[in-house]
DNA sequence: AAGCGATGCAACCGCGGTCTC
DNA sequence: AGAGACCGCGGTTGCATCGCT
């Protein structure tokens, strides 16, 4: 199982009349989740109340669809998945559910998070919209080099940002044995050595030849 | 070391749709 | 058919943690 973020003892839940609220115990999630390896899912009301939990039934619901539930991955977003969600989010926008259909191993709640936290603050950083070529382009700039990193090894990549000028630059990053940058127009591409790797928007990462 | 603002994320809330009786 | 219960979704809040001064 899953490594779970547990409150402590004394946390911060409260409880007000019968029912409580705010952070899970340990003790709360093994009764859920005994109760649902036995019984399965149901009815989430009256779950709660078999189960033995003074809980509301949607609050079971969000513990075990989004912490407890076994084919759940989290932590870090890789680029692959940044650029799936990207994708998928400007084709319905903010329909989480129907977005994490598409990674069924993350959860609404999480992707929505992550578009909220990330997203929105780095594409502001930017100085772009979320949905706009340039935005894109940065991502799959950024999975360019993490490819780049993987086979070449040991480089430091430093990700250059979007010029908004035409004519075509080349962009050095420094030492010789780093790669370099070009950009040309709508273009990314890392030079690695011999070979040259460029990002196209909706098209994704093409190994290119003879390309200085 | 302490204070404080920024950040990330778990959990709650409200609402609309669906189900059940 | 309709009323109440329930579910699921998207938006929002609150708190723990981190990093900076």
């Amino acid at each position: 199982m899953n490594v779970l973020p547990m409150s402590p003892a004394g946390s911060s839940a409260v409880t007000t009349g019968d029912l409580r609220r705010g952070a899970w115990t340990a003790e709360e999630d093994l009764l859920l989740v005994d109760y649902i390896s036995r019984h399965g899912e149901g009815r989430w009301n009256s779950l709660a109340r078999c189960a033995g939990l003074r809980r509301t039934g949607k609050s079971c619901r969000l513990r075990w669809l989004n912490y407890l539930r076994p084919d759940v991955r989290r932590g870090h977003i890789t680029p692959e998945e940044q650029l799936l969600i990207l994708d998928l989010h400007s084709r319905w926008g903010n329909r989480w559910s129907k977005i994490a259909q598409h990674l069924p191993w993350r959860t609404d709640n999480e992707i929505k998070n992550y578009w909220r936290t990330r997203v929105q603050k780095h594409a502001r950083q930017l100085g772009c919209d979320v949905n706009s070529d340039r935005f894109r382009q940065v991502l799959l700039l950024r999975r360019c080099c993490q490819r780049v990193r993987r086979t070449a090894g040991g480089w430091r990549i430093t990700v250059v940002p979007l010029l908004q000028s035409r004519e075509q630059r080349v962009l050095d990053s420094g030492g010789r044995h780093e790669p370099r940058y070009l950009e040309h127009a709508s273009v990314f591409a890392v030079i690695d050595g011999g070979v040259t790797w460029r990002a196209f928007p909706r098209v994704g990462l093409c190994r290119c030849h003879g390309q200085h």
